[in-house]
DNA sequence: CTGAAAGCGCTTACAG
DNA sequence: CTGAAAGCGCTTACAG
């Protein structure tokens, strides 16, 4: 009862016995004979003793502490991946230390010296763009695991999806729906994540002549996203005649650019948000999707099933890699050696209802447009 | 360079001075000498010294970190409570330790020893259904403030919104549109948030005759309120003659429970993914939102303006609950008197095109009921 | 303006 | 099976 301050001495005396006695106890290490630990459990309950850990990461020099670092825990993206490593992490023992950075590398480091401070055994973390991380920083860390993007240069394992293929797979099927302006609203430009998915991008657009493929940097925000898609489809013919607010569907304004263009009929968003964003922008300009403009997102949202038409998108798999990074993590804390370099985890895309051909534009009356059935998702 | 181990001592060494200085330089505190201050940062540059936060902890008997407590870090609403709190303890230097109890009180329990085994500075809790957090308990985690629901009993500062007032005028809306059979999707029937709202409910629906009130409790989870959703429009008639796989309109089904009733015409979710699972339901029923089912959601989401019809919400103020139990930690931790009670940050009612009148049912062609403008949001 | 000593709570060798 | 001693890195009185 004396909440006055238990410490192990207390027990200790309490018992009679020594202060490595009762952390033995208490660790488990060691032996005791069974007369001793009893009766020092039972002095524990008695003063509700509770260990310290400070005191213990003081004397062991390491924190049983991860730090996870992610540039925006307000997308669902990287709070599903936030909950997916608690998840394999729990029971570990472990502490899990969630930051923020914005995406800005100033922030990062602020976080990342906080995080030292406290001799951590592990850090998960989705490198800012620019990211400050250096070699030398890493050993302050214990064991380090990047997320979602790679650590250019540095020896660290990563956790990503095949950011290559599965957008290539994207633009394949805008593709093949005889789409020919595709535009790609991509995150910023210096991600790992953006890097890789424009080259897949790219590199599916080369396959045919002909076609033109449209990237746009965003800062992966909603607001951010529909302005680009807003841009873009400015150069887009007005609102169908169905539409409210209609204007002559004849009057094809003029590209902008100087391009003979009338702006891409088809997009892939970056993630959640930037979709959001996406589908916004073809809203607000009084366009329809899929018959003016198809749209394929990147990472599955809740809303995206409830939509109409139900928004198409790549999967990542975030739960997998959340759990597949704190397995990791853990192996090198249990002194495993573990390869450094990239795990791929496969994306898978989820056709839903958000593709037409470009054809379609004013013939497909109003309800849903047939894709072609390979998976079909939600209700 | 020596990144062998620098201590205040090596520090102190190098400089050939005490670690007192080193350490009265670090904190700023006490008088020190131009020069010797200067020296002494050079060392600390040269030697990449960072100070052992577990060191200072241990003397101050007191950790600068403050834990996050949520039921649910998946919701977005708890993902953006966690954000603003960060926010505004940002720059304060005290680290945020976020942790989820999936509204489990044998795993709050859990999460909260570990927590305090760190000797931190405060706690901020939405405490899970039967939290276990006790008076006993509350010194042990230093400074403790509750936000969304409050803890019946314990002398603790609280912010919330106002429950009652607002779930009363979403009742209230409903209400003056025609609705005389209403649900309320609510979630965990002992959270203080559904309890509170239910007593809102009840009352605005006790102010009239003739109005049915229905409250259906779920775990909080879009499929829990999909369920409770569908159950409940399983009594309506089957879908309208314009939505698809019709079934005859004129062919009402009996109540199940041995009501006249043919079941709700309007419902209000308790949370985000209770509105997801809510409009899902209706969807799946084949009814129309808002001609069949009017809905109003708690808590705003991106994907409601975007939803057609945009989703009328009650908009709880997430980011300034966040801040305002910072700053009550903030000024707990700065040794200000804080007084134990609720504050309520008022939510509001945002009016977007998910409530039309019942009696729109198969009247109101296909697109936007006018609803009476108020607050128009979104695009 | 600066330093020697003690101690925060624990665990790690080292002895018995 | 159990204990005395030392030390993890830092800061708090207390002296000068």
């Amino acid at each position: 009862m004396a909440e006055t301050k238990a410490t192990i001495y207390t027990v200790a005396r309490a018992v009679g016995v020594s202060a490595q006695t009762v952390s033995r106890v208490l660790n488990g290490t060691g032996q005791v004979s069974e007369k001793t630990r009893a009766a020092v459990l039972a002095a524990i309950e008695a003063q509700g003793y509770r260990p310290n850990a400070v005191g213990r990461s003081l004397r062991a020099s390491r924190t049983p502490m991860v730090g996870v670092l992610v540039a925006d825990i307000g997308n669902p993206f990287y709070a599903r991946l936030h909950r997916a490593i608690e998840r394999r992490l729990s029971g570990s023992g472990y502490s899990l230390m969630l930051m923020n950075c914005d995406d800005d590398a100033r922030i990062e480091r602020r976080q990342l010296e906080l995080l030292r401070s406290y001799r951590p055994t592990g850090l998960v973390i989705v490198p800012s763009v620019g990211s400050s991380l250096s070699a030398a920083d890493l050993p302050a860390f214990g064991h380090v695991v990047s997320v979602s993007r790679v650590l250019e240069g540095l020896p660290v394992p990563a956790v990503v999806t095949d950011e290559r293929e599965s957008v290539g797979a994207a633009a394949k099927e805008l593709i093949s729906y005889g789409h020919t302006e595709i535009a790609l609203i991509a995150g910023p430009q210096k991600a790992s994540t953006t890097r890789a998915r424009e080259e897949g991008f790219r590199a599916a657009l080369a396959r045919h002549t002909g076609l033109r493929g449209i990237v746009r940097h965003t800062d992966g925000t909603r607001a951010g996203a529909e302005a680009a898609a807003a841009e873009l489809l400015s150069t887009r013919p007005g609102p169908t005649a169905t539409g409210p607010s209609a204007t002559s569907p004849s009057a094809t304004s003029p590209a902008a650019t100087g391009h003979t263009t009338t702006g891409p009929t088809a997009m892939i968003g970056f993630n959640a948000l930037v979709t959001e964003g996406i589908v916004s922008a073809i809203m607000a300009a009084g366009l329809r999707c899929p018959e003016d403009v198809s749209v394929i997102g990147f990472t599955d949202a809740g809303w995206m099933t409830l939509h109409r038409p139900p928004i198409s998108v790549i999967d990542q798999p975030v739960e997998e890699m959340g759990a597949l990074a704190g397995r990791l993590l853990l192996d090198l804390a249990a002194g495993e050696s573990v390869a450094p370099g990239p795990r791929v985890v496969p994306s898978t895309l989820v056709r839903r209802g958000s593709v037409a051909s470009p054809a379609a534009h004013g013939v497909t009356p109003s309800a849903q447009v047939a894709a072609p059935a390979a998976k079909e998702e939600g209700s």
